[in-house]
RNA sequence: GUGGGUGUAGCGUAGUUGGCUAACGCGUCGGAUUGUGGCUCCGGAGACCGUGGGUUCGAGUCCCAUCACCCACCCCA
């Protein structure tokens, strides 16, 4: 058959056969959070561009060249979320959310959307999940929430996973960085790149990240940020440091972390794998103190942080961890004509409703071909109803693995008797 | 955006210096004397050889382009 089209670039199905481990990741990533006392939001998967231009910020790369931007019907311009937090943020200040007790914590599973050349770990959809944490500027919640990061990812089992820490200062100590960098790169300015003259002047802090050549060579010998912190910056940091420390969350601070959103205040981290190649950012997060306001909002503090679901995945398969197995159908029931598959189909409608997995022939196969089926979708219990059964209304359930027979009257309480032969398999 | 590698049925592969109806394994569907699966045996379906051009009497095999995937740079989740 010729398809039509193929899926897109950069993008990824999901198939059945492997969606457990994203209920397993999902499951225990929404435990965590909500342990800590988050909530889930859902909020859309598009927005207007706008709250990504003031939100994530014009001169990073992201809103630069990586947004999937388009005009409506109507010709307003839309933008697929290129991530999570601007639309969290956005929804919690539209729904007045900030009145409620604070602070107002968060989560959520998004897709997310970049327009970026695909590898191993990056696609154009990606799907992670979020927390966000929004009215307190304490150094408290800078431990706490990377504490929660920590803990799904000690949960899920992952290994060899290092969490690389930094402060990126204030608005007032990044004005003595940014005269500091201005100064700097002003040295080498016959020889930036187009785009990093125009960073020169508005966002010095963005050349960091240039991937030209002669940009980024120049990087090394930048000046770094951790030397410009103020006093107020410098006992935030610290006390998020001892805080971690009586945690026994373990960090090495890298002071090259500068994160490419522009929304980010103070503390930024990153967990990080190297089971995965080279995109081995699993997590990524810090504090962003000017966000809420940046969009509209009332002046709040906030932080947070985002998980890559496919990478964490990817870094599960790697190391051989356990997901939550898959469910197997608890009972097949087998039958010959149209009188006794009906009989079937009644008995597996009220096996139903008492939650099991149950099912009959919908094919109009063969006694015989029922009987492979069974064995194929992994029954645990198989059973057969022909004309003896339906007129006794009583019958075998045989146990699969070994084929040993049970005898079962099929009256209302064989839901029950089932269930107790299931949960024995279990043990 | 820049390099390198790859593209044959659902999956994994074979296809010799270009030559006849493109092969094999797994999977799938069916069958092996009428009510019991897994093992074995037999059979069926399923591929315009990524796509589009070109060279040639003739191309899965050669050339060009294009698309996609993989890996890396960069950046990030």
């Amino acid at each position: 058959m010729e398809l039509v089209t193929k899926r897109p670039r950069g993008t990824e199905d999901k198939l059945p056969k492997e969606i457990y481990k994203w209920h397993t990741v999902e499951k225990i990533a929404e435990n965590v959070a909500e342990s800590y006392g988050c909530k889930e939001i859902r909020t859309p998967t598009f927005e207007h561009t706008e709250l990504f231009l003031r939100g994530v910020g014009g001169t990073t790369d992201v809103v630069q060249k990586e947004m999937y931007t388009f005009n409506d019907k109507k010709g307003r311009s839309i933008t697929l979320k290129p991530e999570g937090t601007s639309g969290a943020v956005r929804a919690t200040i539209e729904n007045g959310l900030l009145n409620d007790a604070l602070p107002f914590k968060t989560y959520y599973f998004t897709r997310c959307f970049r327009y970026e050349a695909p590898q191993s770990g990056r696609l154009r959809e990606f799907n992670q999940v979020g927390i966000e944490y929004l009215g307190t500027a304490s150094a408290a919640a800078d431990a706490e929430i990377i504490a929660l990061a920590n803990d799904i990812i000690t949960n899920l089992g992952l290994k060899n996973i290092r969490l690389e820490l930094n402060s990126i200062g204030c608005p007032k100590c990044r004005e003595q960085y940014h005269k500091a960098l201005k100064e700097y790169y002003t040295r080498y300015k016959d020889e930036l790149c187009g785009t990093c003259l125009e960073r020169l002047e508005r966002n010095p802090m963005r050349l960091l990240d240039c991937k030209s050549e002669i940009c980024s060579s120049y990087k090394d010998g930048a000046p770094m940020i951790l030397d410009y912190l103020c006093d107020d910056c410098k006992a935030h940091f610290d006390s998020v440091k001892k805080r971690l420390d009586a945690l026994g969350v373990k960090y090495t601070v890298n002071p090259r972390i500068v994160r490419g959103l522009d929304y980010y205040t103070n503390t930024v981290f990153e967990f990080i794998s190297n089971d995965i190649g080279s995109q081995g950012t699993i997590c990524g997060g810090g504090r962003y103190n000017g966000l809420v306001e940046e969009i509209g909002g009332a002046a709040t503090p906030g932080l947070g942080f985002a998980m890559g679901l496919e990478r964490i995945i990817m870094v599960m398969e790697n190391q051989q961890l356990d997901f939550e197995p898959e469910k197997k159908c608890d009972l097949y029931i087998a039958s010959f004509d149209e009188e006794t598959n009906i009989y079937a189909m009644e008995l597996v409608k009220q096996l139903r409703e008492y939650g099991f997995w149950a099912e009959c022939d919908i094919s109009g196969r063969s006694f015989k071909a029922q009987m492979k089926y069974a064995n194929k979708i992994n029954a645990v219990y198989c059973m057969v109803i022909g004309e003896d059964e339906l007129k006794t209304k009583s019958a075998k359930l045989k146990r699969m693995s070994d084929g040993t027979e049970t005898p079962v009257t099929l009256d209302d309480k064989f839901a029950q008797k089932l269930n107790t032969l299931v949960m024995d398999i279990c043990l």
